[in-house]
DNA sequence: TCGAGAATTGTTTTT
DNA sequence: CAATTCTCGA
């Protein structure tokens, strides 16, 4: 068959061996996802092997749906059943149909880490711990850990050797009943729950075992113990488990992954085929000498060489900078240059930390290039977003205390802490959900004047049930917005983080729209034992609590990606800069005298390395700030490791001075727009008024009011006008009021009268 | 009940 | 430095 053909002799052996476990060690670039896509076609068309019996599994959305589409379009009919989905998801839609197996309802809500640390905040008051002994995150991460190594809160206890493991045993204990009581899950309770599931019962085991008679694992490095176990489970009745991965990219320890799993699988599955690719399809050549120079000094590795037909091509540069803003602003300002026909798709600027985006978005923004922003926060963890999806979660199962407490007085309804607190003890007396215990309140009458806010609450949660019956989502969502006050409330408050954060809600309920035209996921198109008619509701819900941000990135528009090394496994860009490459930095100060954690730096540098693939970056600065206290550090230990040869001199040495150019790109930053909620400006550009006319501001030719008049605001009260600059899209009005301060807002936005 | 200003605290990395 | 949490006054 004719797409075989392209594939090197290694990639052959890997696709044709089917049967049983096989081990492929797949090097950087070595087209991986090709094999495993083809492999699949193979399976299908070659050994007649149904679709519906084979399962390929990923770690993010973005992975899953890029193989997915390539699996499309090679297999054609029958290739949506098979199914390919991440970890997270897998469990989701097993739980969803047999968790009542083990005693849980099946429709739990997912708990994202704001949510636990809400609830870990609980647990803390209730045992009266002191959070200067001890932190929700710290213990959080503690109960992270044991959950990967599939271990409960008794046995936690078991293995405490002092009191603070005391303590945490006892919050574990504790957290683990609140999760229970709201009926919910955290991330790594999928997982777990998914395992205990199959050990407690065996028929869903079984049926699974049947199901998935052909099991693919990708960046199978990066597994933990649970999903080690998940798999073996899975794979155990047919053995027909393929996992690919490569231990020098295994970069998420910290995550619980078990860097074991893949070296110690020919262990775990004895007589497991094993093939390496090595021929490497990405870099230019040295660029690949580069990495490979850079991972050799890890020790405890699997033995490899990648290597390439492609011609060397240029050398790494190497480009120093006296301070963090003149690095960002160099490197900015190179790819501004480089960029020809605004081919910014082609740039991505990586760093170790997502605070380093800071500088680099500035540059961006004040020399007016697009950019694309992976990480930092999560679109879906924005409070906004929150507040609305609260709303949505409240509608669609008022058994999820946790978000009708997050909206009962958002916006301001004058119900404040002391009567929540009087439902939540009525509620935990009554044996009812939060919002239950708000319904029969009021008709108690012992609230008084609270009672009245609570039923007219109530009445308008009911409403929007209602409506979601025969509202599609977009619209729903559009109506809970604009009904429950939440949108006049942030109009008022006028400055330009309400405007941004106005804009995440369109972009919401512009997703739900979407949501509404496609229907969910395709995967959810065939049978996987669900009942067919879930409300939509309840599916967009699902869907939005296990996105990732990398999954949101949008790899077609003309921007220059701006990522953490991270983010950025998995891709790869025609020219890559790595920025902040410093000891103590990048390799982290905590790593410096750990030798297993400097290892794992050091995979880090090898992946972003390899993202490269026709020209690559080193930057760092002498000197930069960080909490805020300027530091000094050294050139990161990892430039060293690459030698001279590889290197580009000119840039290698020279310290640079601040050319004229730089200067007078200078950041004056005295009028920047301060925001917390950071707009993206490439989006705000970008976005068309397609959405939500409503909310849409036009530009004014020019405002009836300029700099010294007294203005007149909805909320603020009288002012003066301070200053007026004249942004791309509206203008930007700094406004000193007699009782408010000094504010800096839209003006189509906050709607100033002249006096 | 709620806002504003003060104090405090924190940095990897994320499904 | 910046985001979150705390405290106090009305």
């Amino acid at each position: 068959m004719a797409v075989y053909d392209q594939m090197n002799e290694r990639q052959k052996e890997a696709m044709l061996c089917t049967e049983g476990p096989e081990l492929i060690l797949a090097g950087a670039g070595s087209g991986k996802t090709r094999v495993l896509t083809h492999r699949i076609a193979y399976l299908i068309s070659g050994k007649n092997v149904r679709p519906w019996h084979i399962m390929a599994i990923t770690f993010t959305n973005k992975a899953a749906g890029e193989m997915r589409e390539r699996v499309d379009r090679l297999v054609g009919e029958g290739a949506e059943q098979v199914w390919v989905a991440t970890f997270h998801s897998t469990c989701v839609r097993i739980l969803r149909r047999f968790i009542d197996r083990i005693g849980y309802d099946s429709s739990f809500t997912i708990y994202d880490t704001d949510d636990q640390k809400t609830l870990m905040k609980q647990v803390f008051k209730e045992l009266n711990i002191d959070t200067r002994t001890m932190k929700e995150r710290n213990v959080l991460a503690r109960i992270s850990a044991a959950k990967n190594e599939m271990t409960g809160p008794e046995e936690f206890r078991k293995q405490a050797e002092n009191y603070y493991d005391e303590k945490a045993a006892d919050c574990y204990e504790r957290y683990q009943a609140g999760l229970r009581k709201n009926n919910a899950l955290d991330f790594d309770d999928l997982l777990v729950k998914t395992v205990q599931l199959f050990r407690a019962a065996p028929d869903v085991l079984d049926y699974y075992q049947e199901r998935f008679r052909y099991i693919m694992v990708d960046e199978y490095q990066d597994t933990n113990t649970v999903q080690f176990c998940l798999v073996e489970l899975l794979a155990k009745k047919y053995g027909n488990l393929c996992v690919v991965g490569d231990d020098d990219q295994s970069i998420y320890k910290f995550r619980g992954a078990n860097i074991r799993n893949i070296l110690s699988f020919e262990e775990a599955f004895p007589g497991a085929h094993v093939v390496r690719l090595e021929q490497n399809y990405r870099s230019a050549g040295n660029i690949l000498d580069a990495a490979n120079e850079v991972i050799r000094n890890n020790r405890g590795r699997k033995e490899k060489h990648l290597w390439t037909e492609e011609e060397k091509g240029e050398l790494v540069h190497v480009r120093r900078f006296e301070t963090a803003r003149e690095e960002a602003s160099g490197v900015i300002g190179e790819i501004a240059r480089r960029a020809r026909n605004g081919e910014y798709r082609k740039y991505a600027v990586l760093y170790r930390t997502n605070a380093q985006s800071r500088l680099l978005e500035e540059q961006c923004v004040t020399r007016g290039i697009p950019y694309q922003l992976v990480g930092g926060v999560n679109f879906y963890q924005r409070k906004e977003i929150k507040d609305i999806l609260a709303y949505l979660r409240t509608i669609a199962n008022g058994r999820d205390d946790m978000a009708v407490r997050r909206i009962l007085n958002v916006p301001k309804r004058g119900i404040g802490a002391a009567t929540a607190d009087r439902a939540g003890q009525f509620a935990a007396a009554q044996g009812l959900s939060f919002y239950d215990a708000l319904t029969k309140l009021p008709a108690l009458g012992t609230l008084g004047r609270a009672g009245d806010k609570i039923r007219r609450f109530t009445e308008m949660i009911e409403g929007f049930r209602e409506k979601s019956r025969e509202l599609p989502l977009g619209e729903l969502i559009r109506t809970v917005a604009d009904e429950s006050g939440y949108l006049d409330e942030l109009r008022e408050e006028g400055e330009i983080e309400a405007q941004t954060r106005t804009e995440n809600i369109q972009e919401l309920i512009a997703k739900a729209m979407t949501f509404d035209r496609d229907g969910a996921d395709p995967a959810d198109a065939f049978e996987d034992g669900l009942p067919a008619d879930r409300p939509a509701l309840d599916r967009f819900l699902e869907e939005v609590s296990l996105v990732a941000d990398i999954d949101r990135m949008d790899d077609s528009a003309e921007k220059i990606t701006l990522m953490t090394l991270h983010a950025a496994k998995g891709l790869e860009f025609e020219e890559v800069y790595i920025t902040g490459m410093e000891d103590g930095l990048f390799p982290g100060s905590r790593s410096l005298n750990d030798p297993e954690e400097l290892e794992e730096e050091r995979r880090l540098c090898y992946v972003g390395i390899t993202r490269a693939k026709k020209r690559l970056t080193l930057t760092c600065a002498k000197t930069r700030i960080t909490n805020g206290e300027q530091r000094w550090n050294q050139d990161s230990r990892f430039l060293e490791e690459i030698p001279e040869r590889l290197k580009d001199a000119a840039g290698g040495a020279a310290p640079s001075r601040p050319s004229a150019e730089l200067r007078s790109f200078g950041f004056s930053g005295a009028g920047t727009a301060k925001n917390t909620a950071r707009p993206k400006a490439s989006e705000i550009f970008g976005k068309a008024a397609a959405f939500g006319k409503q909310f849409q501001v036009v530009k004014a030719d020019r405002l009836d009011y300029t700099v010294g008049d007294r203005v007149k605001h909805a909320r603020f009260g009288e002012g003066v006008v301070e200053k007026i600059e004249d942004g791309a899209r509206d203008y930007e009005v700094t406004v000193r009021f007699d009782s408010h301060g000094v504010k800096k807002m839209f003006a189509g936005f906050a709607k100033l009268q002249k006096l």
